[in-house]
DNA sequence: CTGAAAGCGCTTACAG
DNA sequence: CTGAAAGCGCTTACAG
């Protein structure tokens, strides 16, 4: 050890005292970047004292502690927070995996956990699965290796309901967000989905709409439960839910675009419709454009998640805000009491929906 | 360490053997996860042997090997790749940082890159600076911390030039996407901006129009080099470029919105618009919404990304294609080339512009 | 307040 | 082919 000691040597450090280089040393030694010990050499102290002074420790006198950082800093010492990770065994790393970045919701979840996150001192791993479930797995698998500190994540389409139980199992805490993967202890972050679209749809009822469509979606828990919503708002107000009031697609704009093509073109033709989603929202708008209609004059249209663009489509849409930034900084917290506290009961933070309305209804 | 391995114990193995617990044994060794000591217990090998078998050395028998791993498998052994990093001064893990995530842009060019990127055996740390260079520094320096193998970087407004060599100078490989930092020795990523621009400009100028305005954006270097190429389009066509046709805002949907308000508002009325980008461009067509026009019948907009969105915005918006997906792919591309090679020279891809026309000119 | 020693979970020469 | 030993860059009791 002190052999290596006497050695270690930092190139730039060298150069300025111009000292010849020590014929002995190993050759890698000239480039490899200062740790502790060099800067306890540097400042003539014990590796501990710098790693206490590094930590901030008030055990310190404040001229020692002063003493080592301007050696650190001369040195250009960088600290390894993965090495005192290992030693340590804590982590201030936080794997996130999103399921669908192309739709500008998860985008604003994803702001949002990040924000919070670094703000609270951590880093995060992202992962984006694209739905895929063996994705999923993979990226997963690959953060528990890392020893995260913790996982958020929006489930991709197709997720095993045990996968939750899984992970815990794991030893690590976990939040779910936005898709609900069924009764379980876990934590979890999402907006009211029924109650959401039965606003919604209360809305345009109370317009005067009697054919309000619900449009886009097609599978997974967030659309179940959002059916029901409408349907439930449906059957208190009287009206029938007849199933050509359905026009299924995937929760894309493009998606969006065929359902409205297929509606326009059944009869009796519905007069208005909820939408699954903003982005199905903004390709339906499309597909009325095309058809000379517009969202709002000529047929009513509501969506769900109020992301960002809602404000800025043609026209701006109306919406159920569910503030989707705010989704993501609750997942940060509730995850983060999480880690604080292990053994706290089980978590939830629903977003209740409040309706934004603007052009489209 | 003798002492610590025969004590050691993984709590599901003891279980199912229903051994009895040694009463000497450490409270805490009931719980610790298992690591390669175990399994080499478990399997009756050293760990030096375990640590080859995990690393799929073909020094070590295979009846050895597979030995080894069901071992491994039965008493939930998970490998720990940092204090693998740790030893072999290796890391799988790359740094992307991106400056606006609410751009659905960005959130293309991040999700091509780490699509590769986790495809070539990586995982990502992410990281959003909402254009702040502050929040940026703080997060780059938090990547260094943690030791990442490169770092791949939109760079925030106000970036100082400075900033490739500071982090090269960190011993750390480095690709800088979509905004230049002039002229220096860094890898880039981007799209041909001016012959982007300008190609749109010409095929508005082919389409008859004469008084054709600049719509959105206000600063950096994107910016400049778009105008330029607009500038020069105007130039060559012997068009005048009067101040009164740029429309400078803030490169959002709000921006643009704002942007084409001023346009209808000045006379005399330009006639087609160029746009920073594809973002301003929809809110452009809000704007014009908003005023009983549309783009394509009332006006001509080209916006400027092809992102996602564009294809079914109202109407679908005619823009420069310059596939944002593949810019992060790309970008990955060479990041990985420069960590497997630092000395390689430098690396510039700029993805060629092509207009992909649809209804809004 | 500071130092010497052990150890986090791995890998890597080096022997045999 | 396999094992014993050293070491990656830190932290953490434990002495003094």
């Amino acid at each position: 050890m002190i052999r290596t000691f006497q050695f270690r040597q930092v190139k730039g450090h060298m150069n300025q005292r111009g000292k010849t280089p020590n014929p002995m040393r190993k050759p890698e030694s000239t480039t490899r970047p200062p740790t502790i010990i060099d800067v306890a050499q540097a400042a003539g102290v014990s590796k501990s004292t710098v790693s206490l002074v590094l930590q901030g420790s008030p055990l310190i006198r404040e001229e020692t502690a002063d003493r080592v950082r301007a050696e650190a800093q001369r040195i250009g010492y960088v600290y390894n927070r993965r090495a005192a990770e290992l030693r340590s065994k804590s982590t201030n790393v936080i794997g996130v995996v999103i399921n669908d970045l192309m739709n500008p919701f998860f985008a604003e979840v994803l702001v949002g956990i990040e924000r919070r996150l670094v703000d609270a001192g951590y880093i995060v791993f992202m992962a984006h699965t694209h739905d895929q479930v063996d994705r999923q797995r993979r990226v997963l698998l690959s953060m528990r290796e890392q020893n995260v500190a913790g996982i958020a994540l929006c489930p991709a389409l197709g997720t095993p309901k045990s996968l939750p139980k899984e992970i815990q199992q794991w030893g690590l805490p976990l939040v779910i967000m936005v898709r609900s993967l069924g009764p379980g202890a876990y934590d979890f972050v999402g907006p009211q989905n029924e109650a959401g679209m039965a606003a919604a749809t209360r809305h345009l009822i109370a317009a005067g709409h009697r054919r309000i469509a619900f449009l886009g979606g097609q599978s997974g828990i967030v659309y179940e439960q959002r059916l029901a919503g409408y349907r439930s708002a449906l059957s208190a107000a009287g009206l029938e839910h007849d199933d050509a009031l359905l026009a299924p697609a995937p929760a894309t704009r493009a998606g969006g675009h065929e359902a409205m093509m297929a509606l326009l073109d059944r009869s009796p033709r519905s007069t208005a419709a909820v939408c699954y989603n903003d982005i199905t929202a903004f390709g339906a708008m499309a597909a009325l454009g095309e058809r000379g209609l517009r969202a709002g004059t000529d047929f009513a249209l509501i969506g769900f998640d109020n992301v960002l663009d809602a404000a800025h489509s043609n026209p701006p849409l109306s919406t159920m805000d569910i503030r989707p930034g705010e989704l993501g900084e609750q997942a940060a917290t509730l995850l983060m009491a999480r880690i604080g506290d292990p053994a706290t009961k089980r978590q939830t933070y629903l977003a209740e929906p409040r309706l934004q309305l603007r052009q489209s209804a």
